[in-house]
DNA sequence: GAAATAATATACCGATTGGTATATATTTGT
DNA sequence: ACAAATATATACCAATCGGTATATTATTTC
């Protein structure tokens, strides 16, 4: 790895969590050169200009999370488990020790919807993987007989996600683990339900 | 009503769409000139600061959807239909016809939980009363054994408010209203089950 | 309708914005 | 170790930021 490729994976470590927190437009290159201890001279020898430190920053904070994820789902056997490993990763969301400032995925799509459309497009591109992944493995689940096949798997994975992302939204907003408990309390009913 | 009122109004109904699709920091106030014809000391005549500007721009947004989901409630009769009236007014939420760029409380939530405390405290205090007013219309049906009452009124409360604004979410970023019919018939399918 | 009052426009302020040209260090390959 | 290449810092740029003092124009009130 040379010295730039490390520069620029640690400028991007500095800063995604302040992107993630403040959004694109509020997030300024002197907030970039702070956290860093670096100038604008150094960052823009890495990067050609904010635009490229967000995305960059975007692809870690999603990274980071979805690495997470994956990792928990990995440990899980049945379908069910898996697509309840949310549940178990509340705190890891909402204290801020996987993603500084929530979920990024959640935070870009506010964020970017209206104002910056290549942004939005990668966080479109997120949710629709998240969405499909969801999907495949409630096939398997319907194919192993653990969710029954009168059910559109689509529709539980966009629910699922519905319910994740507004959850951390409330949670967040209230600084009240109770309630995210209270969501996941009903999204564990409802995949249950489900076989 | 005197002059200056007719004219902070002005500001605020062309203003708050701005607000809710750029967020705080993404509104300038040559954003809040270009929107009204006005001059900044126009602006600077009727309100303090670009602070109180969003903050009557958030009421404003907040006020507007409010009335038209009370206005929408007050047309059913069951307790379950009143749960329910989120799902008739999708197209108003997403087309931008009763507050352009989507729901103000995710879009406030997400923009100020980590950089507008005053901002943060509004959309805190709706939320609540949201909750609130959800928790005391499932009492209601339990009283009216239209709900069973075995249920938890703030858990049901807290799970409606995080399936629709995670659906909000997801059917705005990506402008596909058939998401936000399959994530409301699953919201069907809960309340009718809390039969 | 004139005087007092309230509302809007003009012209400006310092600070900060994103960005760049160039000089100075620091690595890197030999 | 030394040159060539790369990476970082310095000093600057025009434009825009939020905000204000003051002049001008409307609107009330008598």
């Amino acid at each position: 790895m040379t010295k730039a490729e490390k520069t620029r994976k640690f400028i991007v470590e500095k800063t995604a969590p302040i992107f993630n927190m403040k959004g694109y437009a509020g997030t300024s290159l002197n907030d970039i050169t702070a956290a860093t201890g670096l100038t604008k001279g150094s960052i823009y020898g890495n990067f050609a200009n904010k635009d490229e430190v967000a995305l960059a920053s975007f692809d870690y904070n999603l990274n980071n999370v979805s690495t997470r994820i994956e990792a928990e789902m990995n440990q899980q056997t049945s379908i069910k488990d898996k697509l309840l490993v949310y549940i178990n990763i509340y705190q890891k969301f909402i204290d801020g020790s996987v993603s500084e400032g929530g979920c990024p995925v959640l935070n870009t799509a506010i964020d970017a919807d209206d104002t910056h459309p290549e942004l939005r497009r990668r966080v479109l591109k997120a949710v629709l993987d998240w969405k499909k992944k969801l999907a495949q493995l409630v096939k398997t689940g319907i194919a192993n007989r653990e969710i029954s096949k009168n059910h559109n798997p689509e529709q539980i994975a966009l629910t699922i996600i519905a319910m994740v992302e507004g959850g951390i939204m409330i949670s967040k907003l209230t600084s009240n683990t109770e309630y995210w408990s209270l969501i996941m309390g009903s999204l564990k009913k409802y995949v249950d339900g489900l076989g």
